[in-house]
DNA sequence: TTTTGAGTTGTTCGA
DNA sequence: GTCGAACAACTCAAA
């Protein structure tokens, strides 16, 4: 009896998973399996956060399996090389699974596009891990879109994404199972210290805590984004489903149908519900414009920044940065919600990175880096694209004279200092006045809150004005009229 | 082909 | 404290 195989990438769910349910109606017993890949030419290795979603992750999946009495396959090593062992075991009659957009994406497929062709069976491949494909969305002239407005513009105008397909109730499975890697094989957990304590306090990983998410999000938080969405301390105010959509263990087209519902049924709610939907599709701009530049995470869209004058490295700058100890409350305490959950505010990130890349002078890519390293959602569209925005060399960038203040911000976004005590406890005694600006406070003050600048927090490490002017020396230096 | 309007997320300065 | 203007120039997308 022959198998439908279904290869498990990024799409770690039961629910509206194109490849599985045609698998499963292609009458034939499914053989789900994931790959840990690491070998592939060009391929990003996790990062530690990510790896420690992705283990969580795949318990679930595999769970969800075993409920409907079949088996989440694990194995290592380069995909094409594993899949080609489990033809040579395995009497299969096709393979299925989801499209990537990543640089490695093409090549990948290709080879499993020719060891089918060679093998003589079925290649299927799906969409589904965005809300639009890119070749869905294009300009009048055929060209993808490069700026942000008339691509939404378009996605709203496009056909609507197809409704969602429910999780398959049962699985048939094959006659015999092939080897399964254990999960404690793929070493996704870190080996020596546990630092894992405050992502475990936060997340849940997986298609169930995804959906609860969801709906947590469209009854509580939805009604209220447009307000709140920028303010770093209101818990409920953003979805927090990115590192979910990361590894698709919910699907954007759910997210976007089970919006679109809540609006139709709250017809109050359409301005709120129509601004998250723009978010999302963010999402697929990010993808897209990674798809057709397959050099973002490494090369700056605007040629012209090639040339510019970033600082020498430098180590202790860079480590003050990751750590949290820069002496601006609002970057130090972004960073250390980063370090410790994984995660960061949509705001707080706009800030941070503008700290590093602006007023240290820094490469975005040591950003990119970082934040691949420590966000449970790191995605290489999103990540790099984003970074690409806030240096100003993206393609739909900031323009290089909008330097972020983090003081300002700071009081804008974090009036009464809530987010900076909850990260940044050594300045939670501070009175609001000064959480965003300890080195204005009296002495008296900072004494009366156990505060000693540059002992139990850091000085300021730069003068804004002066790292401020050096930034818009640097960005002149580069104009292309100059 | 040419023209026109517009572009995620801001800050500073001076009146 | 509040407000408007300046900060630049470029190029995209569509008419």
């Amino acid at each position: 009896m022959s198998v439908a195989l279904v290869l498990f990438q990024d799409n770690l769910r039961l629910a509206d998973n194109p490849a599985l349910t045609a698998a499963v109606e292609s009458g034939h017993a499914v053989l789900p399996l994931f790959v840990l890949d690491n070998e592939t030419p060009g391929r990003w290795r996790l990062g530690g956060a990510s790896r420690w979603w992705l283990h969580h992750s795949l318990a679930q999946l595999a769970n969800g399996f075993e409920e409907r009495g079949s088996r989440l396959i694990l194995r290592q090593g380069a995909t094409t090389a594993v899949l080609q062992q489990i033809l040579d075991d395995v009497d299969v009659a096709g393979v299925y699974f989801a499209r990537g957009y990543a640089p490695w994406s093409p090549a990948l497929e290709d080879g499993l596009k020719k060891l089918c062709d060679t093998a003589g069976i079925d290649c299927r491949r799906y969409g589904g891990h965005l809300v639009f494909e890119p070749e869905a969305i294009k300009t009048q002239s055929g060209n993808p879109y490069t700026v942000f407005t008339p691509f939404w513009r378009a996605c709203q105008a496009a056909d609507p994404p197809a409704q969602p397909l429910p999780a398959p109730k049962k699985i048939e499975s094959p006659a015999a199972w092939p080897k399964s890697d254990r999960l404690e094989d793929l070493d996704l957990l870190p080996q020596g210290v546990d630092w894992t304590a405050g992502l475990v306090d936060a997340w849940s990983p997986g298609e169930g805590g995804a959906t609860q998410r969801l709906n947590t999000f469209l009854k509580s938080g939805m009604g209220h984004y447009k307000d709140r969405r920028d303010l770093p301390a209101v818990d409920g105010a953003t979805s927090r489903l990115s590192p979910h959509l990361r590894f698709g263990e919910i699907s954007p087209r759910t997210i976007w149908w089970r919006t679109r519902d809540r609006i139709a049924k709250q017809p109050e709610t359409a301005a709120n519900g129509m601004h998250f939907l723009r978010e999302l599709a963010w999402r697929d701009f990010s993808y897209h414009l990674l798809f057709n530049n397959p050099d973002l995470p490494d090369v700056p869209l605007k040629d012209n920044f090639a040339a510019f004058p970033w600082a020498e490295p430098d180590h202790k700058m860079l480590r003050a940065w990751q750590q949290g100890k820069t002496g601006f409350p609002i970057v130090d305490a972004g960073m250390r919600e980063l370090w410790q959950t994984g995660y960061m505010h949509n705001r707080v990130r706009m800030i941070a990175a503008s700290f590093l890349v602006k007023d240290l002078l820094i490469h975005w890519r040591e950003g990119e880096a970082w934040f691949w390293d420590t966000l449970v959602d790191a995605d290489i569209a999103n990540n790099s694209a984003s970074w690409q925005w806030v240096a100003g060399c993206g393609a739909d960038a900031a323009p290089y004279f909008r330097i972020f203040n983090p003081v300002l911000q700071g009081e804008k976004f974090d009036p009464g200092g809530a987010y900076v005590r909850r990260y940044v406890p050594e300045l939670s005694k501070l009175p609001d006045k000064f959480i965003h600006k300890p080195w204005e406070a009296p002495e008296d003050v900072l004494q009366a809150a156990g505060v000693a600048l540059g002992d139990t927090y850091p000085m300021p490490m730069v003068d804004r004005k002066i790292s401020r002017q050096r930034a818009l020396d640097a960005y002149e230096t580069i104009k292309k009229s100059a």
